[in-house]
DNA sequence: GCCGTTTTCGGCCCGACTGTTTTCAGTCG
């Protein structure tokens, strides 16, 4: 049983116990214990000593224990005996919990959608203790709405969606300052909904103003502090705004951050201290409100050092925050973006506006990196067109004084594991970047074997998006992340954070590793157009996510010591 | 069920909103 399996198992036993009535903590100790499997990068075969993982103990690493070995649970099986499982997907109606569902179960026998629409019908909901007309109503409102909405979006299209609604913020007159929070603030790769805190003084005014402006199919929720809304696209996104005012700001801003396990351990700080942390500030021994003016103020109180919202997941970056300044990558540490096309192969834009417009992002330089020959779709160069794009790159060069691009190639790592320029041609260039484009179906052998050659080769000093996975849209080929570690660790070889919206690739997940085994990485945007430089901020938010520290990563360097980096002799 | 540089027992974040209620439970994030 694989590791995705496990988790959904360990998901499955909490929502059977959520019905059964259970300790709520019982509960969210099982989404927990998931949730810790799905954060270590390690497969279940790699991981010896289930309960070191914290959020793991005795009791659920039995359970997963024996899913390992005999693929079923005694827990899961008793839970299945004594509640009829089509009851779980009752979980998925919003406004229903286990409570409610347990108590439809035990005194109307509804067991799933079909029995839930004859009592419904048969008016028996609105007779029950704690439920009512609205409640009734509600349900065969939900059980008309057929189709069922993704629980959890990718992030390229929640990213766009919130820059939608970014602008009709910006557009508003009533609102002071706004940002997204949440998971999207967390740069978290799904989500299940959207979350802006908003600075305003007239929180009813910006209400009615987003309800205009915006394409709306529900309000689901609206108050004086929140509205929560879903949006008429196709995913019907849910959206919560928050309101504050100038001195709840930071405070909002930092709670609806999140993670919730961050919020939990500040909150436990502040209650070690007799003082009480809420969206509204912190409340004091004396009955005041304390209230910040930034984050950074908000951290400093409790003796801490800013803690980025990427990094805002667990336990060992607040122990670090005590200790001194987090030390992670930010987005002014990077000089250059040294992945991006031109016209030249498959890119929207010219050479010249590439490099204008990483020069205006106050980039020190920039590395021409279009597709390689075998890559016909995209109009890879050919030797010569090559030849003469580095002629092209040098005249580029002589109209600048304060930025530099170097000549480089996204080479494809063909099929059968051959590089597509000989090392000659390779010798030329300023940097070689090594990829997959083709054969993607290919087994974890034959994969393995075409990035390692790609290692060995003595040119090829990166080997860009690793996984060639696409966010929401394909997984990536058969790559073993561990051992393409190791063998970039030996031949000197760096690895790519690709900040494509669509790709962050390698994922956060992986970085620490490849940190910890001393690889270098490059946090490109491997842009086909000026639009798509901006993702680098999302890069180096990935980058926060796996704890990166600015040393790590190539494209921090200043010029004169990437120029150094790049003429260094790989170890191979 | 998990966890502990005070704790192996007793906590476990806390508030908004809704719908059901005359003061609160359930759900959600």
């Amino acid at each position: 049983m694989n590791k995705k399996q496990i988790i959904d198992r360990l998901d499955t036993i909490a929502m059977y116990l959520e019905i059964k009535g259970e300790n709520s903590f019982k509960v969210a100790a099982y989404h927990r214990a998931g949730l810790a499997l799905e954060n270590d990068p390690r497969s279940m075969a790699g991981i010896q000593n289930l309960s070191e993982i914290k959020g793991i103990g005795r009791s659920t690493a039995q359970v997963i224990e024996e899913l390992m070995s005999s693929g079923e649970s005694t827990v899961l099986k008793k839970l299945e005996q004594e509640i009829p499982s089509s009851l779980l997907e009752l979980l998925s109606l919003p406004g229903l919990g286990g409570k409610k569902i347990g108590k439809l179960y035990r005194e109307l026998a509804v067991t799933d959608r079909a029995s839930l629409q004859e009592a419904c019908d048969q008016g028996k909901i609105s007779q029950l203790a704690g439920f009512g007309k609205k409640t009734e109503e509600h349900l065969l409102e939900l059980l008309k709405q057929r189709q069922h909405r993704p629980e959890i979006l990718p992030i390229p299209y929640m990213l766009e969606v919130a820059e939608q609604i970014a602008r009709v913020l910006q557009s508003i007159e009533a609102v002071n300052r706004f940002s997204h929070a949440g998971s999207l603030r967390r740069a978290k790769e799904k989500m299940k909904d959207l979350d802006f805190v908003v600075e305003t003084t007239d929180p009813e005014k910006v209400a009615e103003e987003l309800l205009a402006r915006l394409q709306i199919h529900q309000v689901v929720g609206r108050g004086d502090a929140k509205m929560t809304i879903q949006l008429d696209d196709p995913n019907h996104v849910s959206v919560d705004f928050r309101f504050a005012t100038t001195e709840t700001y930071a405070s909002m801003l930092l709670h609806f951050t999140g993670s919730k396990e961050h919020n939990v351990l500040l909150r436990r700080l502040a209650k070690e201290r007799d003082e009480k942390i809420s969206e509204y500030g912190v409340e004091r021994e004396d009955g005041t409100t304390r209230v910040f003016q930034s984050e950074t103020e908000f951290y400093r109180y409790f003796g801490l050092n800013f803690i980025p919202p990427q990094a805002r997941e667990g336990k060992d970056e607040l122990e670090l925050a005590k200790k001194g300044p987090l030390n992670l990558v930010c987005p002014s540490d990077i000089k250059g973006d040294l992945h991006m096309h031109s016209t030249w192969s498959d890119g929207s834009h010219t050479i010249e506006e590439m490099a204008e417009a990483m020069r205006k992002k106050g980039y020190q330089y920039a590395c021409l990196t279009d597709h390689s020959r075998s890559l016909r779709v995209a109009n890879g160069l050919s030797v010569e067109r090559l030849s003469q794009q580095i002629r092209k790159v040098a005249e580029i060069n002589e109209m600048y004084d304060d930025f530099t691009l170097f000549a480089g190639i996204e080479m494809d790592i063909l099929p059968d594991g051959s590089l597509d320029y000989p090392d000659d041609i390779l010798s030329q260039l300023d940097f070689v970047i090594a990829s997959i484009h083709s054969s993607f179906t290919q087994d974890q052998k034959q994969i393995m074997k075409r990035l390692e050659n790609a290692c060995r080769n003595p040119y090829v000093r990166l080997i860009a998006h690793p996984t060639g996975r696409m966010l929401g849209k394909r997984h990536g080929y058969a790559v073993d992340v561990d051992k393409l570690i190791a063998i970039a660790a030996e031949t000197g070889t760096a690895l790519e954070l690709n900040a494509s919206r669509h790709r962050l690739d390698l994922s956060s997940k992986w970085l620490k590793k490849v940190q910890d085994a001393g690889v270098k990485i490059s946090i490109d945007t491997d842009s086909h157009s000026l639009k798509m430089l901006d993702d680098m901020e999302l890069g180096v938010q990935t980058a926060v996510r796996g704890g990166i520290r600015p040393k790590t990563v190539i494209n921090t360097l200043p010029l004169n010591e990437l120029k150094q980096f790049f003429k260094q002799k790989k170890p191979v």
